[in-house]
DNA sequence: GGTTATTTTTGTCCAGGACAATTTCGCGGT
DNA sequence: ACCGCGAAATTGTCCTGGACAAAAATAACC
């Protein structure tokens, strides 16, 4: 399959036994200090060493570098997984990814498999690179179906679907990263022409969207902004990774309304709660909070009070027709 | 009711004093191990310290750095430099960006000058969170001008224009995500046009853009991929901030021609050299690697050989010319 | 069950030494 | 004066091994 992936990264050195310390860093994402901690610690990596006594890593402990990095990003301790092999390090990818989909689908069985039906085609057009196949088909399920639909039934689970592919190796890193410009550039461009062709003169709610430090996702503000725009709404596009400080800056300077933040599944826990206590303790007063996403913090009991969280995208629009409803002095004003 | 929470909405310590190393070294892109040699071999910066011993930068010394950053970015050496005062360091710089903006100049004066006088009301626009009236103005003269002098004559100087307000602090981070979101609204409505529109049969070269890991920056991308889309090639977005390896893999898997990479001018020298020899010496034969942005290292003579600086963003489309008389074979092919 | 103390885990920091890579300097030769 | 070329100085990064605070997991408690 891809055996001959491996073979054009390594023609560096005349000597090409590894990577320098400082290369592994910027490939996985995993600092020196770590690195060597890690070495003293659990025994690997154990890189050869230069001439110099300088560590080289050897390919293959930079791949099951790279593995490791996965798992940390899904909330793995890397005292009990980096003494493991590589094939047990993917087999527990690959758990990992089963075990979501059950949770998933035992949460709302329906919408799951509609989409998994429809999946299959999508998955491979993926593998095979073919994201020009997959804009067109968004694009005519976009107008036959409606953005509003396009979104929660084709979207979000074709994100679950290609999180999971990635999980088990069977899409790489730059398949995802194509899949997520994809979506954007379609999801944009839809939103750009409901804005278009958007008959309203009240724009209220004013919406902030925002991610906080450390979540670097943004494809599930975006698919929240869909709603949003689809209800009219004035947006602002703050993106991911703000400081806290900043979105409380951005708030008050811009008149918000509703701050409209997401989180992903891989956030710890405490950073989410962290975060929103922060923001909801900042806000000033009269402004909301709504919160989604798949972070399992969301489901539970310890979320702050004023904190709305919006379970699926949908209920956005929900949300802010009772906002509307609740304002009604807000309406009416013919705002920028 | 919480106000004994109110804890969590200070910054940072209960003695705000300064900075911790790794903050100075994201702020800076001064890395660490230099900071603590520098303190050793010239006595600065010399931070104070915390009840734990740790290092706390306080507020002028960061500064202090970042002016020697940019001296440096300019080919000055620290030793001759970290001893002067900070009144010193910037009638250097001022001495430089004079000399520079003689050079500029010389070569091309109206441009700049033209763009200078437009920006006084765009500037205004960002400082009061009017994002609606930047979106509008932009629209209006791609209208008007075309895509191509939009880019080049508006948007480049324009980004300029907004760092250097950042480092002034007359923007504050969050104004410059606005403007970067508002940015790549309308160049990717525009592109969606051009596209659209676009009565071209093959779309050779094929081009892959990417920023490599650490470069979150990708407006320079978006810039470029204005003018491949005007020289309708065929585009594939990886994103910012993706593995070499990753790109190394996509390049294969998709037949590229040419890789578009983009370094900003926060990117440090180091990264951007070795991210490059390490593209390049990975790159399959036939595929050009081509690189443009504001980072200082591409004005540098150590760049590896095989690559192609783009200096200005139009000369993109020259470029795209030269390889297609490069490449006539490629013609004719029709393609995906 | 849920909240609070205690223990373990883990990432980052520190000091001070070393060395390769680059730049500058000194010098002789065209 | 200009150009090459070895020697010397400069500078960034890597090394070791120790330390500790922040975060997570576990235990203990109401």
């Amino acid at each position: 399959m891809d055996a001959s992936t491996t073979a054009s990264s390594q023609q560096k050195n005349p000597f090409a036994t590894g990577w320098a310390i400082a290369e592994v860093e910027r490939d996985t994402g995993i600092g020196k200090d770590t690195l060597r901690v890690w070495e003293r610690r659990y025994g690997f990596p154990q890189p050869l060493r230069d001439s110099v006594g300088e560590r080289l890593y050897p390919l293959e402990q930079v791949h099951k570098l790279r593995l490791i990095k996965r798992l940390m990003d899904a909330n793995h301790r890397p005292g009990k997984i980096v003494a493991k092999t590589i094939e047990q390090l993917q087999d527990l990818l690959d758990a990992m990814s089963l075990a979501k989909g059950a949770l998933a689908s035992a949460a709302d069985a329906a919408p799951q498999v509609t989409a998994l039906d429809a999946n299959a085609p999508w998955l491979r057009w993926l593998a095979e690179d073919r994201s020009d196949l997959v804009k067109q088909a968004l694009r005519q399920h976009i107008i036959k179906q409606g953005l509003g639909s396009t979104v929660e039934d084709l979207v979000a689970p074709l994100c679950v679907y290609v999180g999971e592919a990635w999980m088990k190796g069977e899409l790489s890193i730059y398949q995802e990263h194509l899949f997520s410009a994809t979506l954007q550039q379609v999801l944009r461009e839809a939103i750009a022409s409901v804005e278009a062709s958007d008959p309203a003169i009240d724009h209220h709610p004013r919406v902030l969207l925002a991610t906080t430090p450390g979540e670097h996702h943004s494809l599930g503000l975006l698919m929240a902004e869909c709603y949003f725009a689809l209800e009219s709404c004035a947006r602002f596009e703050l993106g991911a990774s703000t400081p806290v400080v900043e979105i409380l800056q951005a708030i008050e300077h811009m008149r918000i309304d509703v701050l409209a933040l997401s989180f992903s599944a891989y956030a710890s826990r405490n950073d989410v709660i962290a975060s929103l206590q922060q923001l909801v303790d900042g806000v000033p007063v009269g402004v909301e909070v709504w919160v989604g996403g798949s972070a399992s913090a969301l489901h539970g009991r310890s979320i702050p009070d004023g904190v709305t969280v919006i379970g699926k995208a949908r209920d956005v629009a929900t949300q802010v027709q009772a906002w509307r409803t609740r304002h009604p002095e807000r309406l009416g004003l013919r705002q920028q």
